[in-house]
DNA sequence: TATTGTTATACTCTATAACTATA
DNA sequence: TATAGTTATAGAGTATAACAATA
């Protein structure tokens, strides 16, 4: 009976070289190959640097991407419960408790229980929220927005969150 | 002295209602507001769907994104080590070894002592490692990357990466 | 002293099952 | 019975400190 392999990791690296390691610079950076071409890689370094801008300018207001995302979809559409905010931005509704937890801890946000279903949290700003809102809102647009727009050009930004849009909704 | 206030999400929702709760449909979907015009929010809904996309193509062969492209740098740039291949990926060092244990695993790539520097880990992908590749790649480029390019037109396609590209490099 | 691979650990995100109170 | 909010939990993904072997 033959042993069975133990796990790869534990398995010392061992022999053999590739022939000719001499030609290359070794400190050269990597060839990307085909990575430089898929959607998805491009998509995913690009997330996370637009993400990370996102907070760094945020930052005097601690809101997260997320953060400021749901207290957008309460402004605009207030009355609307827990669930319906939750789903129209994806976000699971046991994950969105302590989401909102946290925003109504600082009080940015309440949670009212409906007249007509008295299951459901009627979601709204409070006073505070609209006016941090409102900070949120002017430094995406003065710091965020427009340096993308400045590395892009306006139109090219435009045209970037439509197919954006588009392949979100469509793919 | 006052009592400090609970924790919000203990207090129970109470009282009022928005004033005319009755003109919305109340199962309409949400207004996104300055959500549908924000990069991130639609960058970030995009590299989901394009990643489920992706994971339900490559579904035959077990393949997440992550681990593609680290067979695809590994191909182009033999003789490279882990500190090398993970840190052009974004990936942490520690994060990188569960990923190499598994890939290694299963027979895709090994790792080797270097014969210049007996610290480091030179990395090959198996001849199974380049088999598994190959078709990898056909599934990618067939069903993966053509339907992004039918829904966007591959001029669009490319333009789109190109902007992603530098927006990842440059913001 | 510095670096490579590694371990341990922790923190965030995300996903699912199940409970409670209402409907 | 079905739904809204919640709890508990588990799994990814990611980040940092520290150790052994080697340079």
């Amino acid at each position: 009976m033959v042993i069975s392999k133990s796990p790869a990791r534990k398995a010392k690296p061992v022999r053999m070289q590739p022939k000719a390691a001499a030609e290359m610079p070794a400190d050269a950076p990597l060839d990307l190959g085909e990575l430089a071409d898929l959607l998805g890689y491009s998509l995913k370094r690009a997330q996370l640097r637009v993400f990370e801008d996102f907070l760094s300018v945020m930052n005097p207001l601690q809101l997260t991407p997320a953060q400021f995302s749901v207290l957008l979809l309460m402004e605009k559409n207030p009355g609307r419960n827990q669930t319906e905010i939750a789903s129209t931005l994806g976000i699971q509704r046991p994950n969105f408790v302590a989401m909102l937890d946290s925003l109504e801890s600082r009080g940015l946000c309440v949670r009212l229980r409906s007249v007509s279903d008295r299951r459901s949290h009627v979601l709204m700003l409070t006073d505070k929220g609209r006016a941090t809102l409102v900070r949120a809102k002017k430094l995406v647009a003065a710091k965020h927005e427009t340096r993308i727009s400045a590395l892009l050009g306006e139109s090219n930004r435009v045209a970037l969150v439509r197919m954006l849009a588009k392949v979100a909704r469509e793919l």
